[in-house]
DNA sequence: CCTCCATCCTGTGGGC
DNA sequence: TGCCCACAGGATGGAG
């Protein structure tokens, strides 16, 4: 759910109550949840007492700098969202991580746990995969020529390169088939067997698409869905073009579009439209 | 290095 | 109504 749209958004929503603030203190309820911290017990160690610089993201990745050189990453996985509440609010169904500072309180909210946090040294930092994300898909968008060459020989369906972080990181299910139905090309297209016109035209696409989704707070899905720290639903869910619209009419030749698992992933897509 | 696939979890909705 | 199963936005690590 959580992909660069609601990331950033979360990010957004988030820097007001953090931004020269200082952490008092941080816990985590369930220890999968730092299962990216080299050692466990170092999270809250290094979070006491901690002021935060500023926050930033790369692809999903939320990146909180704090004093020290400290680099708090927090990733949403499936489930995950961020809240911001006073102290001594309800607090809902599995809440995991807590942070307070002097007036409020950040809780992560992660049904599924495939989220995760941690705070990492810069030495931890440069070990870990983050190292291996590839450009940001909305700050640091590749020119044609370098996607290209990030997709040149390449095997799989565009769509799971699409989703792979190390060619552009951001892109999740929702926005990959989303960009695929702008761009016109098809999901399971051989990566490598896109001409200059088709990455192109992928590559023009991914800027309006993310912007879109930003626009309207992201997509909130199903009953695990991601929400704003504030509480509220991102509005793009309607906007959608391609996702979760199997048998609709597509809304450019309105040929019902088709659903097709593709590397293991539900992709949805114009059987006309897109080729 | 690349590609494929299982796996980590919980909650929900559809089919029977 | 109740039960069971399939499925869900992501990332990773191991096998081949």
């Amino acid at each position: 759910m959580p992909e660069l749209p609601e990331v950033e958004t979360t990010r957004r929503s988030l820097e007001p109550y953090l931004a020269g603030e200082k952490i008092v203190e941080a816990e985590s309820r369930r220890a999968r949840m730092l299962r990216r911290q080299p050692r466990e017990r170092d999270f809250a160690d290094r979070m006491r007492n901690r002021r935060v610089r500023g926050l930033r993201r790369h692809g999903k990745f939320l990146l909180i700098d704090l004093d020290g050189d400290l680099t708090w990453v927090i990733h949403l996985g499936m489930s995950g969202r961020m809240q911001v509440k006073d102290p001594g609010d309800p607090e809902a169904r599995h809440t995991n991580v807590v942070a307070r500072t002097a007036d409020k309180e950040i809780r992560f909210v992660d049904p599924r746990t495939f989220g995760f946090t941690a705070v990492l040294t810069p030495d931890e930092y440069a070990e870990s995969t983050l190292t291996r994300l590839g450009p940001d898909a909305l700050t640091e968008l590749p020119r044609t020529r370098q996607l290209a060459a990030r997709l040149e020989g390449r095997k799989p369906p565009i769509k799971s390169l699409l989703l792979n972080q190390s060619i552009i990181a951001g892109l999740g299910n929702i926005y990959a088939d989303e960009v695929l139905f702008r761009s016109r090309v098809a999901p399971h297209r051989e990566g490598g067997s896109l001409d200059g016109g088709e990455v192109s035209a992928i590559r023009r696409a991914i800027r309006p698409v993310l912007e879109s989704g930003l626009k309207y707070g992201g997509t909130s899905l199903g009953d695990l869905a991601y929400l704003l720290p504030d509480g509220q639903a991102g509005r793009y869910l309607d906007r959608l073009k391609a996702y979760g619209r199997e048998d609709e009419p597509c809304p450019r030749c309105g040929t019902p579009i088709r659903r097709s698992v593709i590397g293991q992933r539900s992709s949805f897509w114009c059987p006309v439209c897109q080729t």
